[in-house]
DNA sequence: ACTATAACGCAACTCAGTTGCATTAAATAT
DNA sequence: ATATTTAATGCAACTGAGTTGCGTTATAGT
């Protein structure tokens, strides 16, 4: 039955093959999900772009200027959620109140960031900061690495610092 | 000139002593802003409950149901913008997209949380996690003092990991 | 090829937050 | 103490992200 090339057998091949080659398939098929152009272009352009984020706006107008399908508001909603439900996508809520969404990161790298309530700046932390930044780094790392020992998947951390920042500070009357 | 008791001495005195006497209107006044009856009723309500944070909606209710006022939404949100634009707020956007506005914390303390993908559940590290938690924490002190130091006013901080919690990941196909 | 159902596309809707503008009331100057 | 300045208020209309319902289309399994 090895080498018995019935026409079945053909097509089972072919379907298999075409899953395998396109890893971007694969994903989808191994994470239950049906492989539909949109999933595809979707997927595919947030894997292209590693520990980049998009918003759905960013993410509708990427896809419909690559491709030539133009892509329905609610489907790309719908599939996003789908996509970060399985563990595919990382979705976070910006300092803006809208969500981000990028592929899933194979290692987890913590950003410490500061966001001024009084300028709303989000900038990384830098300069004097970075140590403080790194002590920040490991710490979390040995967080995730306590989560994946307990089965949790897909990972990720966020390390947002608040408030005014010097610069606000010093041209207001603050306490 | 020490005891000369004018009549106009005696109203300035009296409008200092009312100024010190509510130390929220001290507060208001420390940061340039006007004592009204809507700053005061904000800011009390805020300060009457420490490390609680409070939705637009929830303080509108909250303010509207405690005094007489009705206070109006437009009216909110913008006396919410000039308490946190000075350091009197902390505002931070919570995984619903919703803003949370709470009275700015003394002492920076931070409070790791992990918010499933899946399930969209959001809860403490606790129990195993507690450990990784504390050095979290610590870090996020030095990191805190560190800004400090640099001139930066009204800190706190958010850890947020994210991911598909153990259940989720159990009753789904993850790869 | 046939069927069940996941995914799609459209319209209408909700909810948090914003903008413009005329009015009111603190704070400051006279 | 009254006048003046300008911060703060209240209303109406608007924006933008995200959601819900429902009929249609296309994928996966038979």
């Amino acid at each position: 039955m090895l080498s018995s090339s019935s026409s079945a057998d053909k097509r089972a091949l072919a379907k298999a093959a075409r899953a395998v080659a396109d890893p971007i398939d694969a994903l989808l098929a191994a994470h239950g999900l049906r492989r539909t152009s949109a999933a595809r272009a979707v997927l595919g352009c947030l894997l292209a772009t590693p520990d980049t984020s998009y918003t759905h706006a960013q993410l509708q107008n990427a896809i419909s200027s690559a491709t030539e399908a133009p892509l329905d508001r609610v489907t790309l909603y719908r599939l996003i959620d789908r996509l970060t439900q399985v563990g595919l996508l990382l979705c976070r809520v910006d300092a803006s109140r809208v969500r981000r969404y990028q592929a899933m990161p194979t290692s987890v790298r913590t950003m410490p960031h500061f966001e001024c309530q009084s300028c709303h700046r989000d900038s990384p932390l830098a300069g004097a900061l970075q140590a403080s930044a790194s002590d920040l780094e490991r710490a979390a790392q040995s967080a995730v690495e306590a989560l994946q020992a307990l089965g949790y998947k897909g990972l990720s951390m966020d390390v947002a610092l608040r408030g005014v920042c010097a610069d606000c500070a010093s041209t207001q009357g603050l306490a």
